[in-house]
DNA sequence: GACCATTTGTGCGTATGTATT
DNA sequence: TAATACATACGCACAAATGGT
């Protein structure tokens, strides 16, 4: 192994109990992509600068040409870096430094953020659904959700990225047992045990003091700054399947798209 | 040429005047996602159904599975196609109305939002960029910029929807004189009087307690919580045009899309 | 449960085209 | 013009997930 990188996402590398090493690394192209990243965002690479050209980074990181162009290219679809041929990779004016950066454009995305990210489950319990939450899910009030509470990280960070509330509908709970072990979304795990297919994702942002549930969850002050997420997975008859609220922390969350022309 | 493709992008086939066929197509890759969307949007694929697989597209097209393979990305990344390891590429639910979808967040959706509301400029001058806003517009510290500060409001609205501050490159001062009086997007008005046009926007939402300046404008209290948009319009070179900056008091607004399969 | 064919995902090598410097 | 750098396109191999036997 030649290569600099180290995969550090939550489902790398693991020795194998008969010692051998059985390796369940991420694609190589989205290791180098975070790997970019994370320089970017450090600023090893200034905005408005040229990324290595991609002969330099296939040596850097010891793979093809291929692997490097679809790191860059999820780099470019995160709008991370510009791309023009014949000059360069430029650092794209914008992209953060020092910040945490999620664009999530697709349920593609979401469900490779998911794999990326580490959900630490705090609380798994059926509950009857409050004036609160009910407006938000939505749900009639007194109805029973399968209610999901915890906590989520990037691996290798100290800080999580936010606190998470999610909201199944109780025809799903028997999927549930394992969610604590499972990996990836929840969305996924259900769609997958159950064959009922999401039709689509409705997503509000806004910003709201985080509130005091999820300020115990981050151990931060009640009341501190938030951006709120809350995403509803509605089945083909339009009706919620789950629900999920997110509580980021102000200062170290920023989303992030491109808006492009036409259809 | 054993390929069943005709090229209808208007960078299209041409016939030299010598009589040679120099073609000046668009990629393959791009005319097969053309002919495939037009295909499923004829109705030829229905939703829920799955696509050739990509060896029978191949043999169809007679291209590479690689070539293959960039088309379906193409048509992933429009919500078209769902696909599947193991099981295959699926029409994806509501694929013919990928134009709403792309509505939520394309640029002209912009540009409606701008016409269906008012922006009130209450100063228009020449800045030198201090280092908190050089960092966002991004440019250098003490540039030259041409800012515009106000509100937006929607019509009959008794609170405006917005503070906003702009920050327009120094090179379209000229067409900003009249800007006070002119309807629609500051951008749009720039495009149309310099002919320089933008290549894309990066937008980032971000949530931070309402600045000073901002507060005023809305005479709200400094320190509130807000919802932050910062939207970069950036020209083919990947420099930025011009920096919009909106601080959006958080219980009043809230940022919805839709999330598609696909990309 | 094991096994297998199918299908997409990842990764490599190579060659040529085209825009930029 | 020449060199550089990204874009497109061919080929191949194997991995991983799926769905059936």
């Amino acid at each position: 192994m030649n290569r600099e990188i180290m995969d550090l996402a939550p489902n790398s590398a693991a020795s194998e109990p008969d010692g051998t090493f059985e390796t369940t690394e991420s694609p190589l192209y989205q290791q180098i992509a975070r790997t970019l990243q994370a320089e970017i965002e450090a600023g090893d690479f200034p905005v408005g600068s040229m990324l290595p050209t991609e002969n330099e980074l296939c040596t850097r990181f010891d793979v093809s040409r291929h692997t490097i162009r679809d790191a860059l290219r999820v780099l470019g679809e995160r709008g991370m870096v510009s791309r023009r041929r014949g000059s360069g990779t430029m650092i794209a004016a914008g992209a953060p430094s020092s910040r945490y950066v999620q664009a999530m454009r697709s349920l593609e995305e979401l469900t490779q953020y998911a794999h990326d990210t580490q959900f630490e489950i705090q609380r798994l319990d059926k509950v009857s659904i409050e004036a609160d939450m009910a407006e938000l899910i939505p749900a009639p009030v007194g109805s029973t959700w399968v209610m999901l509470e915890g906590r989520r990280w990037r691996p290798q960070s100290l800080d999580p990225i936010c606190a998470t509330a999610v909201f199944v509908h109780l025809r799903f709970a028997e999927h549930l047992h394992d969610a604590r072990t499972a990996k990836g979304a929840i969305y996924d795990l259900i769609e997958r045990r159950s064959g009922e297919r999401i039709a689509e994702v409705v997503q509000e942002i806004s910003a709201e003091r985080m509130p005091r549930r999820a300020a115990k969850v981050l151990r931060l002050r009640a009341g501190a700054p938030s951006l709120r997420f809350v995403r509803r997975y509605i089945d083909a008859s339009g009706s919620p399947m789950l629900t999920s609220m997110n509580w980021h922390p102000a200062e170290h969350f920023v989303y992030r798209m491109r808006l492009k022309r036409g259809g």
